[in-house]
DNA sequence: TAATTTCTGACCAACGTTTGCAGAGTGCTC
DNA sequence: GAGCACTCTGCAAACGTTGGTCAGAAATTA
């Protein structure tokens, strides 16, 4: 008859083997102590039939599976992808597995996707990426009866839940620094949206600024797209001789425009980007930048999201510093002899 | 006492609207008609509640969830991370949530890991992103037991089972057959880590230059990081004028390398990227490439899915034509007056 | 050999849903 | 006013696990 054959269950597997139903699943779970030959001879048999637990009744019986859910803006850019690989990677080696779920604005019916998901499915914990303001939006909007961590840019208020991040505004800071160590008058930033007014790297690039005594110039606001910093570079006056922009696409926009209209890079004005995404070496000149290891990132988010389903214990902040890249986009200001 | 509350279920519903459990699950599932009155004070109790459906029991009951998973070698990187991104649109706008798994290698083990996810998850469907000899293998790999259909950059014979592709063939025949055209003697080829020997763009450059009778050079094989096309351009002769390159980070290393070595692009050497990364119409001099909407392939991918899931026929393969886009990286060979 | 420990099997109650079947209620027709 | 169809509702059985209790069997120790 060629039946459409049914995928075996704990019950067949225990027929095959020749034990109850609950031998076998004593030797599934390894939660308690079944001897040796039994054991084998039931792996044997599960082995032979090809027998996967089933994962829906698992999750149904135990109220948890182990899945975790991503919440994003966004999983294509840059940062958010590589976020997400570095979560995978963690999730994977520790036998998860990762749902993802977009939510693209903070309209209540938007974050009601998120929360309905976080209810329905018997997640282990929920990771939100939280680079934006939507992500700020639904950490507030999630509910508190599963674990949920945060992987963002900078240290925030974190609605009392763990982060993972990454020292953006370090990293704007630091880069400033750089430019004005360099002998810049000032440094003009062209920024990326930003979560909030007081921090990222927006605020580092304003901290060092207002440290160091040098006015500081209207920020340029952009999206996150190349072409976007191309057309944020049109509000740069003529007279500035460096720029720091929010990202990497940012600064080849920016680099482009300004070399089109007649500036050298870095001869004329010093172009410094944010990330180090993949082609920022090859860029000629070669983007100088602040290197940012989202992939890292994601890997100490899992880890504490881990952290937080094992051990039981809400795990602490956990912080890394971004890395200054120096290659060929920044120099000395004109008119200057080194 | 603040007992950790239960989340409601369907008998808690029930009693707040005074009815039974089952006319609950008919408003819910709305598969069987209810009175009007009585499906508003069911949705109201809803509402004040807060119920929401727990996915793994309805899962277990039904056989089958709401979830499709995306099984793909990587998500980083630019064809992966779009068409993810095309296939999460779809999937969300359909009601259908994403699950990811990566695999990594054609490792039995690697490949166990996406079938183990295959039966013991209650999928309804699977999309393995095919671009490279890991899909195929992972194609293979998986079980029949439910709908699973292909992303992928080249027709292929599929297994039997729908493709959505992208023609990268035509590509790579499109751009030689461009290159040709402007005066170029032959075409130069540095290419990415190809699917088969006879697909795919590499094959596309084959086939055009051999319809020119140009004479064709050895490949030069590369991986797909912009580092990689850097020194994969060692290997070019010193009198090519013209290389394609099997995508824009491969075309950026390529070109970088060319103009440390004294040789102008365009002018001396045109260099053509394929994909159209966002990058690329900001590189100095801007790229000319071959455009691949990964998102549409994403959105095509799900929705052949969705047409199998719910039709229940096999729905047919969908192609869709890359797109040549020319801008300043490629001109007339030198010694040419056009 | 007796006493103890370790393992196994049988059975059952959950978990929260869906769905076939049958019963209750309503309105309509003659 | 009875009969009939019809719509709506309730009951109960599944779905495949986990984990508990209890009793017996087997292996180990005293």
């Amino acid at each position: 008859m060629d039946a459409v054959e049914k995928t075996p269950g704990l019950v067949d597997v225990a027929a095959a083997a020749g034990v109850s139903l609950s031998t076998v699943s004593r030797v599934i779970t390894g939660r308690t102590p079944v001897s040796e030959r039994t054991r084998i001879r039931v792996m044997d048999a599960v082995e032979r039939l090809g027998y996967r637990p089933n994962a829906a009744a698992q999750a149904l019986v135990s109220g948890r599976s182990s899945t975790v859910a991503v919440i994003a803006k966004n999983t294509l850019r840059w940062g958010y992808a590589a976020t997400l690989q570095g979560i995978e990677e963690e999730a994977r080696a520790a036998g998860y597995t990762v749902m993802i779920a977009v939510v693209e604005s903070s309209e209540p019916e938007e974050l009601g996707r998120a929360t309905d998901l976080v209810w329905s499915q018997s997640l282990a914990g929920a990771i939100v990426i939280d680079f934006d303001a939507v992500g700020s939006a639904t950490m507030a909007a999630l509910p508190h009866n599963i674990p949920v961590v945060a992987a963002s840019g900078a240290r925030s208020d974190g609605m009392g839940r763990p982060h993972a991040f990454l020292d953006d505004l370090e990293g704007g800071r630091t880069a400033t620094e750089y430019l004005l160590s360099l002998g810049h008058e000032t440094v003009h930033h062209v920024a990326i949206p930003a979560t909030s007014e007081h921090s990222g790297r927006e605020w580092g690039w304003r901290q060092a600024l207002t440290a160091s005594g040098s006015s500081i110039p209207p920020v340029i606001r952009a999206s996150y797209h190349p072409e976007s910093g191309y057309e944020a570079a049109r509000q740069l006056p003529p007279d500035a001789t460096a720029v720091l922009c929010g990202n990497d696409e940012l600064a080849i926009g920016v680099a482009r425009f300004l070399q089109e209209n007649g500036r050298r890079v870095p001869v004329d004005v010093s172009v410094m980007g944010f990330d180090d995404q993949p082609f920022a070496a090859m860029w000629v000149p070669a983007l100088s930048t602040v290197r940012q290891d989202f992939v890292d990132l994601g890997r100490r988010t899992f880890g504490l999201l881990l952290q937080w389903i094992q051990g039981g214990e809400v795990p602490p902040d956990s912080t890394a510093s971004p890395r200054l890249v120096i290659r060929e986009s920044t120099a000395h200001p004109p008119n200057t002899r080194s």
